[in-house]
DNA sequence: GGGAGAAAGTGTTACTATTACACTTAAGGT
DNA sequence: ACCTTAAGTGTAATAGTAACACTTTCTCCC
């Protein structure tokens, strides 16, 4: 038993990069955070922010640090995707790319951080053409989102900490592209008795004001260990 | 504008390999394809099929070439599972790793080809432990299957052109690990309208004999295109 | 050739989940 | 005080899912 380093070295080697598919949720559209790429190939298009993977890292520490390094943020939701391998998909070279799908709540964010890099969250809705494959990426983690919506109360990556029953419907709304009605939404979600109603008001968005919610992350976790599926 | 090769230089390269989970159906269970590994390290040891990727070819090329160069197979189903990264993954060396998972129908498949490369069907009900992450494969896997399974009529992949229903449920009932009801499940497979019944038989499963179907590519493509979701 | 065995095939009912739908309440601004 | 705006609430119809037992067909064996 003697593994050695050259026992592949037969095989050739490959850049490996990663991109993230940045969501977020504001003024109720759901939001992706893009920036207009800074080298060449593409220099000034737009492009999903990414980077390359290191040597002492694991792609999922890679995924993190990128994120860091853009937003300052630690903890993000994330999850990857899927593997991009095509020979031209990048012009000046051969690079294998994973994406990655983020989600950051918008009241964790903050342009200071990132405005150094460019980065502009930009509504799905006017989204512009991006370099290479991205517009592939986006469109995949596009999906998984509305999977992962309909299966998990991922939603509440996106939202701050309290929150209320219309935002959240808002949310859907944007996640789903469809308009959901008020009493089943309301209905549902409350059901499912994840949510604790709080005190207070939230009297910014409407004159009546409507009570603000929180997330049960005890009983949501109770829920899912025990096989429960969160549909919406 | 002019993209040069060595933009990316700095960066450092790593081998990429790809892992293949091989699902198949056989005498009422669900297998998979695995085999002792004939090179250090792990050398012995029970691993998935696997192989690094070329300068020449894409991703899923070069999952299809191993495919074939196991199997003789051609146009097999195959879709992207996850990548490894972790950086001690592979003892011996840095190895990114893209997992695809397959399904072989067992008409298809003759061990005449494979045997050359020591393939074997082991049940998943007893399943050996295999190398580095590749349970962690197998059951992310399994996972997919199963989603696949409730989302698509994908249990045709893994049978003959022409089956049973009663074959049919069997098979579902392999992949959920749960046992259906016979009337319930014909009344809604049925009711999607995909299978075409034929005058035979098949007599070798049972005395009384049950009615072949095949399954209608055209209509199903039709169902699927227009957002149709396929859930038993 | 008659009977036993083994799996295929078939409908109905109860229950649960989903959808559709309209008015009342609360609060701030004029 | 009243107007405006969004929050909040219940019920009935419908569709989908789950539970359940007996009959049919054929082969093999005696």
């Amino acid at each position: 038993m003697g593994p050695k380093n050259q026992d592949y070295s037969e095989h050739p080697k490959f850049h490996v990069a990663l991109d993230c598919i940045i969501f977020g949720f504001e003024q109720g559209e759901l939001k992706l955070l893009i920036h207009k790429r800074r080298i060449e190939p593409f220099k000034g298009h737009w492009s999903l922010f990414g980077g390359f993977l290191k040597d002492k890292e694991s792609l999922t520490d890679a995924a993190n640090r990128i994120l860091r390094e853009l937003t300052g943020l630690e903890k993000i939701y994330m999850e990857e995707i899927q593997t991009y391998g095509e020979i031209k998909r990048d012009p000046a070279a051969r690079v294998i790319s994973v994406a990655y799908y983020a989600l950051i709540p918008s009241h964790r964010y903050s342009d200071e951080h990132s405005k150094q890099y460019g980065a502009t969250w930009v509504s799905l809705k006017d989204l512009p053409a991006l370099i290479m494959d991205h517009d592939t990426m986006v469109e995949k983690g596009l999906m998984r989102l509305r999977r992962r919506a309909s299966s998990q109360p991922i939603g509440f990556e996106l939202l701050p900490r309290e929150f209320t029953i219309p935002q959240l419907q808002t949310l859907y709304e944007a996640i789903y592209q469809s308009e959901l009605d008020k009493r089943n939404f309301r209905k549902k979600i409350l059901s499912k008795d994840v949510l604790i109603k709080l005190e207070e008001k939230d009297k910014i968005h409407s004159r009546k004001g409507a009570f603000l919610y929180r997330f049960d992350k005890r009983k949501y976790k109770h829920l899912v260990d025990g096989g429960y599926n969160f549909t919406i």
